[in-house]
DNA sequence: TAGTGTCAGTTGACACATCAACTCGAAGGC
DNA sequence: GCCTTCGAGTTGATGTGTCAACTGACACTA
């Protein structure tokens, strides 16, 4: 394998973020999952809506608050509504609410504290304040970047 | 919804960098797809495959040196397999080796260079080279109480 | 030698993500 | 009025990831 064009510093910086958001991402999941049945992606739907005035948010803007395709976005919802946690509304002739549900909210309810406790354990605990403070500056400019090259993002 | 146990400066934290890597993992990946049809899995196991002697490793060493669960692994080179990219082969009694074709090594080194272009356009080149260590740092340190809390991962 | 445990590998079910193609109503121009 | 375009939403196909249950070979031992 050659490896043109990174360094080893550079190329171990790369993969050592990658796997490290990989397990990250996995473990939170996990602990979401087996505590309240949630995903991840469950977890983002119902705080979003629950965030919103009435609970309600329409599908396309649900979709750019949480950065999603449409079609994912669909899936999801159907899932979910499967599942009791969310329901649709038709909103006007061609659009669409979705809406939490009394279910939906009292599973966010339950799951927030652990996923909180899990965050802070994982993640901020292990890391200075300092640390914290350069991850999020690195974050934004790689955000700025990503979103400068494809800006539809 | 309440956030207790995070500070806002923390919530952002999580936030930003979770957010920047989904981003990020999404677009590398992408990029792959649309300039070689392969997926960061795929590209994952051509690399470590192509790296080792002979082309072949055994299927559980190369689930511990991707961090994969056994069945993730069984699944991807049976998807890869259909593709022509690799072949198993019996070792001993009860063991498989998972070995690269050909056309998986043409493959992969068709899609490197790309690849390791795109990972520099967006993740190195946006950060200084300090930057870069700090992440290096940060993501070794969140590794480390990954595995100290669950020692097997 | 029968019983037990372990480990690599396999399988199937299900959830999640992405893409392309489609519907349908609205908006704008002619 | 008619046509085109567009955007929100829907659908189906396919690939990806996880879990639990199973197989089959080996090892250990009572």
């Amino acid at each position: 394998m050659t490896w043109q064009g990174l360094t080893d510093r550079e190329l171990r910086a790369w993969r050592t973020s990658f796997h490290m958001l990989e397990l990250l991402r996995a473990r939170i999941e996990q602990q979401l999952q087996t505590s309240s049945g949630l995903s991840n992606a469950d977890y983002t739907v119902l705080a979003l809506l629950s965030e919103a005035p009435g609970g309600r948010i329409r599908v396309y803007e649900l979709g750019r608050l949480a950065n999603w395709e449409k079609s994912r976005m669909h899936h999801q919802l159907n899932r979910m509504s499967k599942r009791g946690l969310v329901t649709r509304e038709r909103c006007g002739s061609r659009g669409m609410y979705a809406v939490i549900t009394t279910e939906g909210r009292a599973t966010l309810k339950q799951a927030v504290p652990g996923h909180v406790q899990e965050v802070r354990r994982l993640f901020v605990e292990p890391l200075t304040a300092e640390q914290l403070d350069q991850l999020t500056g690195i974050a934004a400019t790689i955000l700025d970047t990503l979103k400068a090259d494809r800006p539809e993002a």
